[in-house]
DNA sequence: ACCGCACCCTGAGCGC
DNA sequence: TGCGCTCAGGGTGCGG
């Protein structure tokens, strides 16, 4: 599941494809709700156009393009943006990743879920944008056009402040775990990265966001810093789909410490975690460490 | 205004 | 072995 360490380092490893090169041949699959823009716009849009920047929001990579357009993409939950050189299994369906070893997997050739390519008037290589479930999105901005996507997104989770935070969670019901979840407080975090966070200040997910004390949410500014930051550095978190750009996994989940532990030991106090749905997202947590 | 939840989608993993 | 069911969840939008 991208998130914010994920579409960073997905922003940094694709960047050397996309800047300056002028792209030419813009293919997409049907027109779906996945396309924002539908594909005839967008082809027509993007064909003879160049990425000036790759820069990211929250979630959101945005391409400004030469025109003062720009390209605006979110990779869902099983959203995949590589380049056309690279192949991984986590291309392939499971059935046919069986007992092939990663070296015998050459070519990997765009399926019905690979949504847009990108080639360029080089002979470098493509870039490929594959989604299964299609909560990605692909959109394209007119010079000077907004988003009411992009406007609502709140200060981004890498340097917002615990002051900001606890700000943000007064006199809110809902349990904070929902909070750090809402775009329009942080931009960037996800299940994963929450989970991990609250239990890094030792908060419990399903407390309510305004009985959080402002030294929890100095911690909880912190330690959701300091576990995005380790996870950009390790190369994201690659637990089903994601993949890096140029095909390698990130190793953020050999670090995880709740997240998808339901019932092994804390690493802290070796009491067992446990699961809890908040909010229809499960949530993982240390029962002691976590109040 | 705020909150909970259904919905969009497909593949994995499970039970029978 | 194979079918069918359930679950996973980011973000949006609606109903209470």
């Amino acid at each position: 599941m991208p998130e914010l360490p994920e579409v960073e380092v997905t922003r940094r490893r694709i960047a050397p494809l996309l800047l300056g090169r002028s792209i030419r041949t813009v293919a997409t699959t049907s027109p779906s709700y996945f396309f924002l823009t539908p594909p005839v716009r967008l082809r027509r849009a993007l064909a003879g156009r160049r990425a000036e920047a790759l820069e990211r929001r929250g979630k959101y990579l945005i391409a400004p393009l030469d025109d003062g357009s720009r390209l605006v993409l979110h990779l869902g939950m099983t959203g995949q943006l590589f380049s056309s050189a690279v192949t991984s299994p986590r291309l392939l369906r499971a059935a046919a990743r069986g007992g092939l070893a990663p070296e015998a997997q050459h070519g990997f050739a765009p399926d019905e879920h690979t949504h847009l390519r990108l080639g360029f008037d080089d002979a470098g290589p493509e870039v490929w944008m594959r989604d299964a479930r299609k909560f990605g999105k692909v959109l394209w901005l007119a010079p000077g056009a907004s988003d009411p996507r992009l406007d609502r997104l709140g200060p981004d989770a890498l340097t917002a402040s615990g002051a900001q935070l606890f700000a943000a969670s007064r006199r809110r019901r809902i349990a904070i775990k929902s909070l750090l979840l809402d775009q329009a407080v942080l931009a960037g975090v996800g299940n994963i990265y929450a989970d991990e966070a609250l239990h890094g200040a030792g908060v419990r997910p399903s407390r309510a966001a305004a009985r959080v004390t402002r030294v929890e949410c100095e911690r909880l500014a912190a330690a959701l810093r300091r576990v995005l930051l380790r996870s950009i550095e390790t190369g994201g978190s690659s637990i089903r789909d994601y993949i890096g750009p140029d095909g390698i996994d990130g190793a953020y989940q050999d670090e995880r410490r709740v997240y998808g532990r339901t019932g092994e030991p804390c690493l802290v106090c070796a009491t067992p975690l446990r699961r809890r749905v908040i909010g229809a997202r499960s949530s993982h947590f240390c029962p002691r460490c976590q109040r």
